[in-house]
DNA sequence: TTGATGAGTCAGCAA
DNA sequence: TTGCTGACTCATCAA
């Protein structure tokens, strides 16, 4: 039950992340989603294998991994550069904090937020993936179990089937134990509600 | 399997919808959510029965559904009065379209848009509540068959039992007719664990 | 237009 | 701080 972890980490080829969003709080608290096609190496094939109905979401894009080439944060209007979004949520705390080095209260605060964020998005995943899988598992056991109720039936009915026919069988040579054991002696006279059981007590009662 | 709609329609106490977002597109598209607790009728105990961990996202407020009292829309800076979205989202297109009478273009691409956005806050919630009601129904089954397997398992000891005490006393029987059907022959010959019972067929193979 | 759903964002809890 | 998950929004598809 290894709940798989989804966190963007370079080597890992699942999934990657979008490199489009743009935080700015400079002005307020606005932040917008899905921004542009600018990737200029948007060229790697991972994806998320959503597969929804029949296309991937085009807003879902593929952060270039293969390359450590430049970001650069858009529409705000100033050029930071900026880690990719591979980089950023991969990084470990001491790295991360490495690179604020000389950043400024909001910047830093700005690239935190932007980290917490790509996390969650990672999570967010899994959490979804953890969902299909538990539900898979539960389809999983419920067909087994199926399965299992049907060989057990057929077990049954076969056992019912041989039951009854040895205790037909069983009947019958009763029948004519008794006849054969009453021998000359007329049977009718024997009390009819009484018969004799011939059993051998190592099998009957071995245990 | 009836699928619960969620729409927060009049008289369904289900689920109510929070009337504390702003959509004021005149910025651009700038949308802020879970804005204010400033309900002054927000009495309703009616919530989104989520209870996820340990208490519910009190970012979920229940608009008041009891009263058809003014509301406004705030933190625009206008006074626009503006309908409950519990109103706004149960109401028909014929409806919506009266009321629309006389609104700016603007205010119509609005309210209409607020309308499809508590639609799909509606739809979401129906979305999960099918999830995890799925889920516990495949929950449901598989106990049932596990139940039905342990029913059957225990079924098939027994018969398995029946099965061989009989098949013992069916093979004894045989021995027995087979001696006395050969009849002179010297009784001492049979095999010293065999024994003779006598019982009263009416107890033995009555049905 | 309506309904459904995957993905992403945020709040809030737990560890 | 990290991970998770419910609720919400949005994009997108199907009917």
């Amino acid at each position: 039950m290894a709940s798989p972890r989804i966190e963007g980490i370079p080597g890992t080829d699942l999934f990657s992340y979008p490199g489009s969003q743009c935080w700015l709080e400079a002005g307020g608290s606005l932040h917008t989603r899905g921004g542009g096609f600018e990737d200029e190496t948007n060229t790697s094939g991972s994806r998320l294998e959503s597969g929804s109905r029949s296309g991937q979401a085009p807003h879902i894009m593929s952060s270039n991994k293969a390359s450590k080439a430049l970001k650069i944060k858009r529409e705000s209007g100033e050029n930071t550069p900026a880690l990719m979004d591979q980089e950023l949520v991969s990084m470990s705390v001491r790295e991360l904090n490495h690179h604020l080095r000389g950043l400024s209260k909001d910047e830093i605060l700005n690239l935190k937020q932007r980290r917490r964020t790509l996390k969650n998005r990672g999570y967010a995943a899994s959490c979804r993936v953890k969902r299909v899988t538990q539900k898979e598992e539960l389809e999983r056991q419920k067909a087994e179990l199926e399965q299992e109720v049907e060989k057990l039936a057929a077990e049954n009915a076969d056992m019912k089937t041989e039951l009854d026919a040895l205790r037909s069988k069983y009947e019958a040579l009763q029948t004519f134990a008794r006849t054969v054991a009453c021998g000359p002696i007329t049977p009718t006279k024997l009390n009819t509600t009484s018969v004799i059981t011939i059993v051998k007590s190592s099998n009957f009662s071995s245990r």
